[in-house]
RNA sequence: GCCGUUGUGGCGGAACAGGCAGACGCAAGGGACUUAAAAUCCCUCGGUGGAGACACCGUAUCGGUUCGAGCCCGAUCAACGGCACCA
């Protein structure tokens, strides 16, 4: 009788064995074919690992695992996102230094992750604050810096007065901060920004050839937002002066319709105009309440259309001729296309509005709708009418020929655009990466030189906000003023710092060689582990870190330091997991789960195994106490069969099946079917009442990636040997069918027996063989027979 | 508003490519073992009717295609996610 299953000291010996021997380190071995996969990086914060990153590692677990046994050399590292505000704001709440609870956190979640028993390579971790690391984040900024794609400039930005950090706009959506909750408010700033609307389009292209899942491919196209139409201008004149104003629309076919333009709040040409616009008090009064409404409010609450008719200004239509009035309103957009549109009432809902509102004309020029209720926004079919040369066109041909027109005339030119705007690439913070850029009043904004790199943040006693929205660096004079580069005179270093997702855009190739001084990657471990070939992570990252770091790799691609555009070959996205009441796990909800606890009550092995057997990996799905304890006594019936083994018994365990499918099931995300095949041989095992050694040896092989310390175990006490050393079991395709089978029988579409059959029994026999099972069938007149071998017969009769 | 995803027992969820709906687990009920409980092992477990063999109904709703539909098509409803005065 072997000895009950003790997770306590299994999991300790297997673990001390496995990182006391550094088991899973790798080494650059060409000629091995490699596999990476890798895992989004933690945050170390202070409340530690819980079940979510369980959930998102373990999945990317399983395929290591795995693969180290099918014979890869397995690249599957772990790393610190540690720059950012949680850590700053609970350095300063406890007066310490943000590099001490940072260092204490990391130990704690590299303590936490190693009693989960995962097979990282721990002896690789990263930490994005050390200056080792982020010395090469400056690198990467100052070559872009180099080339123009990081540039300074005023702006509105969302400035959050809680924490006193301007936000990236997908850091305030919903006009709220991302962090505090506050409510943002605009301010003019003049922060650094990435050009990576210079990427626009290599980066929805490049998805194409990428193995992502589709809703990410699809929401990273969205965030991307491509569309195509044309720039016109109308020339806007005031008194004897003329002003070129570019509008951009999508719908150039529309443009006999277009009653009247409206350019934004922002808009240079109100302040060129200022002395001969008549009534430029009440259009600066309305800029003026622009500026001050927060984007939430004029984005989502203000659905009421507001603007003022701008006297004195007249613009021309240049394909009509006809003079239309000029609008200033808010629901145009400084930052997207051009800041001014023509507006089409006819056939745009916000046009349409407008125009009701302010008693304007609605010209119809696409057939179809009824203009009198509503806008009729006809994106294909519809005949053009009112429309001069463009009449009895459909809307397609109408937008291709207006274009060529336009183009031709020279009033107008076809023109792509993205809503994706240029990435702000600030904070006004202490814990981030200092931007390697000096300030010389003689020669403008100078490069850090590069062999000054590690740029190393000043240590500070006091490193809380300013409230007038600078850096805490801006306090450290002696490290503010320095020496421009150039040429020497006295100068003043950037005080901003980088923000939170720069450390974490180029993570993945700091990996392949982490102690690499010379360079961001070392070229010949690029050479070897090349791109990523499997990233899993969650949805919430997709369309941010994602992309982000997707257009620092396709930079350094460019630039010569790796070897491929796309980093990631293949993304995947685990679901979350909620409270057992079905809510998002949270403190203030009380229903958060410590993997803690559950490791300490039943093992990493029962944790690991539950959290992929909860449900769909890709769903989200509520944790259970009772499915906790499910799992815990599958693993004691595995355990307990080591008391089981007979060299008898027969072949009512299909072991191919069983292989097939738990290894397909394994690749395709599909955790908790693999783990229900494992659940029903073991019961199969069970009703016969003994295992045979050679299938005992296969299920537990089949199970060691989701359990590996049990079946390490097991694997010794049966063989003496060590699990990792063996192979992934293999199957021969002629032991996944039986010689026989039971398929239904179906009259009229209803099941009404079963039969027995050979698998390629002809369909006379399997007709006799139903007629035998179901006596109807002799005195039935049949119409009809459906027989698929192997599946199912059905009888059409009457 | 636009784009996308999803809807199956008391619960989490299965179901290849249109071929036995509800695998597997949880909960529940029953039994064995035990002085007893826990643990373990075995059995039952979508609904209605029936003692039973069995019959009928059943995958959000309505309709369609098909020998056969959870899966395909059309319409509707609901929930979730993303984008959003994006011109």
């Amino acid at each position: 009788m072997t000895k009950a299953y003790d997770p306590k000291s299994i999991e300790k010996k297997w673990q001390s064995y496995w990182y006391g021997q550094k088991v899973f380190e790798v080494k650059e071995e060409p000629g091995k074919k490699k596999f990476y996969g890798l895992i989004e990086f933690p945050y170390p914060s202070g409340a530690g690992i819980h079940v979510g990153h369980i959930r998102a590692y373990t999945g990317m677990e399983v395929i290591a695992r795995k693969r180290r046994m099918e014979g890869y050399n397995v690249l599957f590292p772990i790393g610190y996102d540690a720059f950012g505000l949680p850590t700053e704001n609970y350095a300063m709440a406890t007066k310490q230094h943000p590099r001490i609870v940072t260092d204490k956190n990391i130990k704690h979640f590299d303590e936490q992750l190693h009693k989960v028993g995962y097979s990282f390579n721990f002896e690789r971790a990263v930490d994005t604050t050390d200056p080792d690391y982020y010395r090469w984040t400056q690198w990467i900024f100052l070559q872009m810096f180099k080339r123009g794609l990081a540039y300074k400039s005023k702006t509105f930005v969302n400035f959050c007065p809680k924490c006193k950090v301007v936000l990236a706009n997908e850091e305030s959506q919903g006009g709220v901060c991302d962090r505090c909750g506050s409510e943002v408010e605009q301010k003019v700033k003049d922060v650094w920004f990435l050009k990576i609307r210079e990427y626009a389009d290599r980066l929805l292209t490049g998805l194409d050839g990428l193995d992502f899942l589709d809703k990410i491919k699809v929401e990273q196209a969205n965030w991307i937002g491509k569309s195509r139409g044309a720039q016109v201008t109308f020339p806007v004149t005031c008194g004897k002066e003329t002003y070129p104003m570019v509008v951009y629309t999508t719908r150039p076919d529309t443009i006999f319709g277009v009653t009247f333009v409206v350019v934004a709040p922002e808009h240079p040409m109100l302040e060129k105009f200022a002395d001969g616009i008549e009534n430029f008090a009440e259009v600066a009064d309305y800029q003026q309440k622009a500026k001050l409404k927060k984007e939430f409010e004029r984005v989502h609450l203000n659905k009421e259309k507001s603007g003022v008719l701008v006297k004195g200004l007249t613009a021309k239509n240049p394909i009509t001729g006809k003079d239309i009035p000029v609008f200033v309103a808010d629901y145009v957009m400084m930052d997207y296309g051009t800041g001014a549109i023509m507006a089409v009432p006819a056939h745009d809902t916000r046009d349409y509005e407008f125009a009701k509102k302010f008693g304007l004309p609605i010209i119809e020029v696409i057939e179809g709708g009824d203009i009198e209720k509503e806008a009729y926004v006809a994106k294909e079919g519809g005949k053009m009418i009112n429309s001069g040369f463009l009449n009895g066109m459909e809307v397609k041909d109408a937008i291709a020929t207006m274009i060529e027109h336009m183009e031709k005339i020279g009033v107008g030119v076809a023109k792509t655009d993205y809503k994706m705007k240029d990435w702000a690439f600030n904070r006004q913070r202490y814990w981030g990466e200092p931007i390697p850029v000096v300030n010389c009043p003689d020669c403008g904004q100078v490069a850090v030189p590069e062999e000054e790199l590690p740029l190393r943040l000043p240590d500070l006693e006091d490193f809380s906000p300013t409230d007038d929205a600078t850096s805490p660096l801006s306090k450290v004079t002696d490290w503010v003023n320095c020496k421009c580069p150039k040429c020497g005179k006295p100068a003043k270093r950037e005080t901003d710092t980088m923000p939170q997702w720069a450390g974490s855009s180029w993570y993945f190739l700091r990996y392949m060689s982490p102690k690499c001084d010379t360079a961001v990657v070392d070229p010949e471990a690029y050479k070897y582990w090349n791109q990523v070939d499997w990233y899993n992570g969650g949805m919430e990252h997709v369309t941010r870190h994602v992309i982000y770091s997707r257009f620092w790799n396709m930079f350094l691609y460019d630039i010569g330091v790796v070897g491929e555009p796309e980093p990631y070959k293949k993304r995947t996205a685990q679901g979350l997991i909620l409270g057992t009441d079905g809510e998002k796990m949270s403190k203030s909800r009380g229903n958060v789960v410590n993997p803690d606890d559950v490791i300490a009550e039943y093992g990493a092995d029962v944790l690991r195994t539950f959290i992929l057997f909860i449900g769909d990996y890709e769903k989200p799905a509520p944790w259970s106490v009772e499915g906790v304890r499910g799992c815990w006594r599958f693993l004691n019936r595995v355990w307990n069969l080591l008391d089981m083994v007979k060299e008898v018994g027969g072949g009512d365990v299909n072991m191919a099946a069983v292989i097939k499918k738990t290894s397909e099931d394994y690749e395709a995300n599909k955790y908790n079917t693999a783990i229900a095949c494992l659940m029903t041989a073991i019961n199969g095992f069970y009703s016969r009442g003994s295992v045979k050694k050679e299938e005992l040896i296969t299920i537990i092989k089949l199970l060691y990636p989701v359990a590996p310390h049990m079946t390490s175990e097991m694997y010794e006490i049966l063989t003496g040997g060590k699990i990792e050393q063996t192979a992934w079991p293999t199957y021969d395709e002629k032991d996944l069918v039986a010689d026989e089978v039971e398929i239904p029988v179906q009259v009229n579409g209803k099941l009404k027996a079963k039969i027995t059959v050979g698998k390629d029994a002809e369909e006379a026999e399997a007709l006799e063989a139903a007629k035998e099972a179901f006596g109807q069938l002799r005195e039935m007149n049949i119409v009809k027979v459906i027989y698929v071998k192997g599946r199912i017969i059905n009888i059409v009769a009457r």
